[in-house]
DNA sequence: TATTAAAAACAGTATTGATTGTTTTAAGTG
DNA sequence: CACTTAAAACAATCAATACTGTTTTTAATA
């Protein structure tokens, strides 16, 4: 299935390396802490790296570099670390998203063509990252696998509630709701599509091109252009 | 992991019911090709309902009404049944996608927005077909599956390819060359970010509003709007 | 000493590919 | 045409591997 399965060690102890500090209490604590978020970062690379389907916890364990047994300590089954990975990529994106939109423009002036691009540029590094490629691996398997979605389903609405909402705190500008909602659901929808479409030739231009229309359109929605007047 | 693991026998003898007919030369050869495609066909619909990781050999043929021995002689491996599927669904797709545009409007004359609406319209339905979310459930696995990806990378490639030409046949017209694959790629690149978009809430209207825009918007490109002069 | 982290070993199940056997169809041959 | 032989379709079983979750053991910490 895949190479390494002999003790891969990749990123070996990034949690347990920092030696022990006897102060505060618990140190103990401390360290469980760092191990909990080792084996979630783990995960979230072997999500990355092998699919959902081939993040065994052995790989997982590996590669948090740690024995299964210690793993299976912190998390007692797979679903539960796919359930903490949810959570962790949940505020983790969330984070995200508010860091890249933070310094776009200034919000108490009008938008200009030049600062929705830049946003739009924002919106596809967005979702050429890490976290939003992993989440999107295990929304891709929940599709099929029914606890997984129980799981994530009240995540992901959630997200999309909050995704807008900061939105449209980036943006109190804007003047028409609903064209701000359709704009930010056609920004979200093709950056989607563009980064699930894994193996189109010239990705790079097409992106580009698209994106220079996208800005254009959504200028003229902001601008309330003569656009779906009903 | 799936329920009736116990002889199924969905669509049960599908393809052997109809009796021999001796006439002509090769009933055998062609009982044979039957058994393939109802071999194929139960692999999508297991595509579809368990996804590619849960599609096991024993489990396509159960969906086939058949032996895994039998299935293991037309196809000697799971990957070869794979394959196969890849390059049926190929075709498959781009007939599909031919019959849908052939009767969206008369090529011979200048496009309307409302004939441009009736061809989002055919575009979201067309993401929404069986034969369109297996072939992405493939291209989903294969980004992490190294086999998987050889054998569908060149197929990709190839659809890609003729969907556009495609496109600029039923659309003569059409003026500016890099406008039109433009269009295309917006199109194409949000109905596949709306289809995998499985849990959002208020899908359908966000869908038609999007699509609402993306009309108007590619009725300007057609028309060769200032949009995008450069 | 009691508790927690970590490691190791184990049992059960599922899947794959291979092997072997049985039935059905096609092709010769006298 | 009767009979034999070959080949293909289909079925059943087996060995090897891999993954999950559990249990047992060891080490460290309070």
């Amino acid at each position: 299935m895949v190479s390494g399965t002999t003790t891969k060690a990749v990123g070996k102890k990034s949690a347990s390396s920092s030696r022990p500090q006897r102060n505060e209490k618990g140190w103990q604590a401390e360290k469980s802490a760092m191990t909990r978020t080792a084996i979630l970062e783990a995960t979230i690379k072997c999500l990355l790296e092998l699919g959902y389907a081939n993040t065994t916890t052995a790989l997982i364990a590996n590669y948090a570099g740690l024995s299964r047994g210690a793993m299976m300590h912190h998390f007692p089954s797979r679903m539960s670390v796919m359930k903490a990975v949810v959570d962790y990529l949940h505020v983790l994106r969330l984070s995200e998203y508010r860091e890249v939109m933070a310094d776009i423009d200034d919000p108490n002036r009008k938008l200009t063509l030049k600062a929705i691009n830049e946003s739009v540029e924002a919106a596809w590094h967005y979702v050429n990252v890490p976290s939003f490629l992993a989440y999107q691996e295990l929304l891709s398997a929940s599709r099929t696998d029914a606890e997984l979605r129980h799981i994530i389903e009240p995540v992901e609405k959630d997200f999309e509630k909050q995704f807008l909402d900061t939105a449209k705190a980036v943006f109190p500008h804007w003047q028409n709701l609903a064209g701000l909602e359709a704009a930010h659901d056609l920004v979200q929808f093709l950056m989607k599509g563009m980064a699930l479409s894994h193996m189109s030739v010239r990705k790079k231009v097409r992106a580009k091109h698209v994106m220079t229309y996208l800005s254009e359109i959504l200028y003229n929605i902001y601008n309330d252009a003569d656009l779906i007047e009903k």
